[in-house]
DNA sequence: ATATTCATGTAACAAGTTACATGATTAG
DNA sequence: CTAATCATGTAACTTGTTACATGAATAT
C-alpha cells in the first residue's frame, strides 16, 4: 500500500499536481523513490479521491484538455504522517539484467553485454538528471550549509541516495562489460570448458 | 515474466532444488538478483513443469518430508537462451523507507530515523553474508586470478553488485541518521520551521 | 516445553502491466 | 507532415502478497 504514500508524499512538497503531472514524476526513468504507471496513478488518485485523502479541482483549459489538479486534505495529511510511523518493506531486488548475467552461460554473452552497456547509459542519463536537478536544490550552497538552513531535506535526502545508486550502477557496469569482453576475446581463440 | 527465468537460471548454477531450497534463495534478507514469496514459487514451479521447463523427481525421505527436486530441461534451457537475448526492464525503485522520507515533515521524524538505523543494521548482515559468500567462491584467489582462471563468472558479477549495493546504503543510512539527528536537536532547542 | 527447521500447499486479495481509445495542440 | 505533448480513461491480464493449514523432527 506504499503507492498511495508516495502518492501523498508527492503532492505535500510538490502542492498540486494532475495525474499527468504525478505519471512524469513516477516515471521509471526518472523516479527517485517510487516508481508507476500512470494508469496505476489515475486509479489510485480515485481511490485516493473517494476516501477524502485527496480533493479534486478541475482546471478548465482553453488549448489543452481540462485537468483534475489534486491537492492534499487534511484526512490525507494524517493518513501521511501514520504512516511514518509503521514499519518499512524491505526493499526487493528484482532486475532482470542481474537475471540475464546469472544465466549468461547458458545464453548469448554478447547480447547481454549489449544489454549491460545499454543499462550504463541508462544510469549515466539518470545520474545526469539527478545532478541538474540536485543543483537546483542547492541553488549555490555547498551541502553543511544546506543542510543547516534548508526548511526540508527529505527529498534531497532521497535525490542523494538515487545519485549514489547511479554512480554504483556505473562503475559497475564499466567493470562488468571489460571482465565480459576480455572472457569473450580468450573463449573466441582458445575455446575450453 | 523474469520470476520463471530467475528460477531457471537458479536450476542451471545449483544444479536441481526444492521448491523450499528455491524459497531460501529468493528470500528479501539474502536474494541477490530477484526475490519471490516460496507461494509464488510452488506456483511458477508448477507452471514450469507443466510446460516441460523443469522436470521434478520426488524424493522419499524417511525423517523429513517427501519432497520434488527440480532440475533443468533441455526446453528450460532453450527458454534460458531465448531470454538472455531479450532487452531487460529497467530496475524499478519501490522503497517504503524513501516514501518515508519524502514524508517527513508531515510526519514522526524520530520513527523515520529508528527506521533508517533499522535499515542500517539490516543492510550490514546482508553485507556480511555477502562478504562470507565472496570469499567462498574466491576461494584464497585474488579478484584477478579469478576472473582468469573460473569457468563461469555471472553469479560473482551480481554478486559484487549486490555488495556494492548494500555499501552504499550503509554509507546513505548513515549520512541520513546523522543529518536527522543533527536537525532534531536544532528543532527541539529553537523551534522555528 | 517451546521454537525452529523441513516441506508442501490452497485461497483470496492487492498491486502492477499491457493494450487500447480519444483528440486537440504545438514543435521540428 | 509527422512526432511529441497534454490529459484522461476502460478492460483484461499477470504478478506479488497475505493468511491459513498440516505435521513430523530436531534444537534450545
Amino acid at each position: 500500500m506504499a503507492l498511495r504514500h508516495a502518492i501523498l508524499a508527492t503532492l505535500l512538497n510538490e502542492g498540486a499536481a494532475s495525474g499527468y503531472d504525478l505519471a512524469k514524476s513516477f516515471d521509471i526513468s526518472i523516479a527517485k523513490f517510487w516508481v508507476a504507471t500512470p494508469q496505476q496513478l489515475y486509479r489510485e488518485l480515485d481511490r485516493l479521491e473517494s476516501e477524502g485523502c485527496v480533493e479534486a479541482r478541475v482546471v478548465t483549459q482553453e488549448k489543452r484538455p481540462n485537468k483534475r489538479l489534486f491537492t492534499l486534505t487534511e484526512v490525507g495529511l494524517a493518513t501521511l504522517a501514520q504512516y511514518t510511523t509503521t514499519t518499512p518493506k524491505q526493499t526487493a531486488i528484482r532486475d532482470d539484467l542481474l537475471v540475464q548475467l546469472q544465466a549468461i552461460d547458458a545464453g548469448d554473452g554478447s547480447t547481454v553485454v549489449a544489454n549491460v552497456e545499454e543499462r550504463l547509459r541508462g544510469s549515466q542519463e539518470k545520474l545526469a538528471g539527478y545532478q541538474k536537478l540536485r543543483d537546483r536544490i542547492l541553488n549555490g550552497r555547498n551541502e553543511p550549509e544546506f543542510f543547516g538552513d534548508a526548511p526540508h531535506v527529505g527529498p534531497y535526502l532521497t535525490l542523494l541516495r538515487g545519485i549514489s545508486f547511479e554512480e554504483e550502477n556505473i562503475r559497475w557496469c564499466e567493470m562488468t562489460i571489460s571482465v565480459l569482453r576480455k572472457r569473450a576475446a580468450v573463449t573466441d581463440s582458445a575455446p575450453g570448458e
